[in-house]
DNA sequence: GCAACTGTATCGGCACGCAATACAAAATGG
DNA sequence: CCATTTTGTATTGCGTGCCGATACAGTTGC
């Protein structure tokens, strides 16, 4: 138990527009986001940095909102439906994501593997929508579901257009733990993929997240030229080879990319 | 100016628990839900039923928080990418989901046609997860988008699992509009397919939502027997011809709901 | 059968959110 | 083109509503 700091910590300064309640608010929310079971009270307590009181009342007023609910046997809580509420208006409001929808379906049409839309923040990628082709696919990938932009073909593709001291800053800052066994974890390394990137305008990783797996990314900035986001094309090695996947998806992923930053 | 009524309207007995701010934060948050642009302050506090001032502060807050974030142009506010977090966690956390995954997978394996998830939610049957099929497929068939429970075959073979009162109830409170030309609207008729569900353990719905479709619905319990989800398996009219689709269909789809029960 | 949990309920004090107000800049429109 | 409205932002004093401590009943599990 001797573990909280006695008091919740707020960002140093005291900011007067920020609502406290609305904070700790959010941190409850936050606070599913490491586990895989739900939540007592004094666990989210304990991870939102909050008291035991301070986490009852806003777990309870979470859950009249619809955000979060008990489960079954009414130990423990979990995140609720309504947040698929928000989820829906994130996306449907996301003006990149409103013009870059016809363009990712024609391109599924196209090269007929898995394809996505994922949402560059910092170290990582967001999947904010994926088009799967055939029968593989995990439930794992999830809308929200994230990986490291560190060792993903998008990730490169992104920092490719982010200036050098800014590729360094993020390789500096990143947890570089690789996924696979091939996962490059060298920041020369990676910087090596990045100027590549910056020549091709592509990026083409090899089982850089999964075994067997290659993934092609083109970065899609915004109208400032900063990249925002990356689409991936996905395929699996056993049917492609890599320089033949190269040829015949980046001309197509990069028109795509083309065709969502004029719409 | 003389629009906003003076106090902000709480349940009418006072909740000595219920957190006043959390709740105007999350109701900031669904004031998206109607609009199909990004809104201003004064636009927030009208649909949250809050004073400029606190909508002012609520916005700040969430800002910081990185759940709400301001145009391109510094003009009008829109939902922001840390939404999808919680999305994520929503998903992966919800046992009904976890359970379902692999059999909706091999569901879809063997149709071939488009498969959704979408969870029981009174009026509403909220997509929670798709698994298309081909081509076809709007973006705006995202995840939390939602359909009215009483014109979907989901919603039919929910409503065939619930007791005759809260099936009238359900009716008796439901906006009848209908979607296409050939939408049910009359009470009776629905009740006719909720019974004609309740015999054959799934119901099948003709050009319901979208001209052109069809789609069956299997209806899936909760521990206790209570409906909380559906399976649908849409296709198309102009390759299937209904019954055909049905005898096709009905079995592998009634059998995925047995396997996500039981799992 | 004690000990350590679970979720729930109550209460007095004072922090903290409250609404009103003010301001510069940009958009609107006549 | 200037007058008017609406944008986002900043500040302040008042008082309400959140704050944390504490207590309690029901389970779980050494």
């Amino acid at each position: 138990m001797s573990s909280a700091n006695p008091r919740p910590e707020l960002p140093p300064d005291h900011d007067p527009l920020f609502v406290q309640a609305i904070g700790r608010g959010m941190q409850v929310m936050q606070a599913f986001s490491g586990s895989d079971r739900p939540l007592s009270l004094a666990e989210i307590a304990a991870r939102a940095g909050i008291t035991r009181s301070a986490a009852q009342r806003v777990v309870h007023t979470l859950r009249r909102m619809g955000y979060l609910r008990s489960t079954a046997e009414g130990r423990g809580f979990l995140p609720d439906l309504k947040i698929l509420d928000l989820t829906y208006d994130y996306l449907r409001l996301n003006p990149l994501l409103r013009r870059a929808s016809p363009a990712l379906l024609e391109l599924r049409r196209n090269v007929r593997e898995r394809v996505d839309l994922s949402l560059f923040d910092g170290q990582r990628m967001v999947y904010a929508a994926r088009m799967q082709s055939k029968r593989e696919m995990y439930f794992a990938t999830l809308v929200g579901n994230t990986v490291p932009t560190f060792c993903t073909s998008g990730g490169w593709a992104v920092m490719a257009m982010l200036p050098d001291d800014q590729v360094d800053h993020l390789l500096a800052q990143a947890d570089l733990r690789p996924l696979t066994p091939r996962t490059l974890t060298d920041p020369d390394a990676i910087r090596q993929q990045v100027r590549l990137a910056r020549e091709t305008g592509h990026a083409l990783a090899l089982e850089q997240i999964l075994m067997g797996e290659i993934a092609l990314g083109v970065a899609i900035p915004d109208a400032e030229g900063r990249p925002v986001a990356a689409i991936h094309v996905a395929g699996s090695l056993a049917e492609w080879e890599p320089e033949e996947f190269r040829r015949r998806v980046a001309p197509l992923a990069s028109e795509t990319a083309r065709a969502i930053i004029s719409a």
